[in-house]
DNA sequence: AGAGTGATTCTA
DNA sequence: AGAATCACTCTG
């Protein structure tokens, strides 16, 4: 168990989502009903997840990129290959989902039914925690300010943490 | 900085 | 068909 504290919003209307052209067999999911998990292979490697955001039929979702780990830290390391930083366990879309051991069998699984993975409601975060950045890893749309992660949370992705996360102490 | 890896999408 | 493109991570 973990607190995202980093995610991407990609939408239909979106050069940088993989919905933009339209509904394919690996974007079956994405348009589909919202609370869903829309998994895919990146670089033939990595497993990525999202979870589905657009009312059915709309291609909309939300990539989560970090996670903060709370509970099965140790489980989480093992899964990673016994890495030994408890920073870098959940921190990149291709880590937490090999560290929650998620892979293409969790495309298409409903969170919203408490079955095997889910999300739960988590403490409020004001709105000042929240910090908005332009996407990682995408050429298109990057004026688009749609990565978001908890400001000054050591658990994003990024070398380090990512130095444009660190604290401001004030408003 | 570069390699690794394979599905998807573009180009002809 | 062949080529290019990736919502990435690890190593050196």
């Amino acid at each position: 168990m973990g607190r995202i504290v980093e995610c991407e919003a990609y939408q239909e209307d979106d050069p940088a989502s993989h919905s933009y052209r339209g509904l394919r067999e690996r974007t079956r999911v994405m348009f589909g009903p919202p609370g869903h998990l829309y998994v895919y292979l990146s670089y033939g490697m990595h497993w990525c997840c999202n979870v589905v955001t657009g009312g059915d039929g709309e291609g909309s979702a939300v990539l989560l990129r970090a996670v903060e780990p709370v509970q099965g830290t140790e489980r989480m390391r093992d899964l990673r290959g016994g890495i030994a930083s408890d920073r870098l366990v959940c921190a990149g879309p291709g880590r937490l989902t090999r560290a929650f051991a998620l892979t293409k069998t969790h495309n298409g699984q409903d969170l919203t039914v408490g079955d095997h993975v889910w999300i739960s409601e988590g403490l409020p975060v004001p709105e000042h925690r929240v910090q908005a950045g332009p996407r990682t890893g995408i050429s298109a749309a990057r004026d688009r300010p749609w990565r978001f992660t908890e400001r000054g949370s050591a658990f994003v992705s990024g070398p380090r943490g990512r130095s444009a996360n660190r604290a401001p102490l004030s408003h």
